[in-house]
DNA sequence: TAAAAATATTCAGATACGCTAATACACCAG
DNA sequence: CTGGTGTATTAGCGTATCTGAATATTTTTA
């Protein structure tokens, strides 16, 4: 019961679901998810920490970077249905359709590849 | 967006779990939920309110009482499947149980047919 | 019409949550 | 190992949420 309170508490916040519907087909790191949705890092990573504890993200590290992805391991029975269900759900949301051009702008930058990912 | 953070944000208490678990296959007044789940009035009220006003609940009137029911009626993109979900979810929860144990022995108290409901 | 019953709403206090700024930690390049 | 870059964590503050007690409202019943 607590353990899907949890996952519930992890989705009731926007930035959180702006994050989710982000990484739904993409891996990112903080830098590049900072850079699109335009919010400083402590913020963004306790929100990425949040959904990671409820199980919906995973983490790894690669070079200088913390990839995010969405967890594809059964960790309790309630955050597969529920990624498959974000995914159907917000796609016709303004803040979602801009946020993907601006991903789309954020990864032809290539922030990656650069010696500095952020700023 | 903030539609769907009000959907999630109206799962996100055990109590408001606890209630949706009751009204599954029930339709319950206020009183025989206060007195499954042994809180107080107000409480039960205002977390009734929550979940009418996401879309989960609706209310009629019913002689002196107040009824409860799963709403069935789409108004959101959102409730229906997580109500369905929320059927398969949460059945194997002892708190859950008890509060179904409970259900039965207020129901067959017949609170409704008696001159006093609560008390 | 008045009293009682059922429910809703308001109020004040406690706790939880989200935010920014600052600091700490981890890794890579030189 | 040292400095720089990327990420995590902490601290302090403001706001939101949950709760019980009290009050208001609505309906029924006598």
């Amino acid at each position: 019961m607590r353990e899907l309170v949890e996952v519930f508490k992890a989705l009731s916040d926007e930035t959180r679901l702006r994050i989710m519907k982000l990484l739904e087909d993409e891996a990112l790191c903080v830098c590049e998810i900072m850079s699109v949705l335009g919010m400083i890092q402590s913020r963004v990573s306790r929100h990425l920490d949040i959904l990671r504890r409820a199980g919906f993200l995973v983490a790894r590290r690669e070079k200088k970077w913390v990839i995010y992805t969405w967890n594809r391991e059964k960790v309790n029975p309630y955050h597969l249905p529920l990624q498959e269900m974000l995914r159907l759900w917000l796609n016709d949301s303004e803040v979602v359709i801009k946020d993907r051009e601006r991903l789309k702008e954020v990864k032809e930058m290539g922030l990656r590849q650069n010696k500095s990912c952020c700023r």
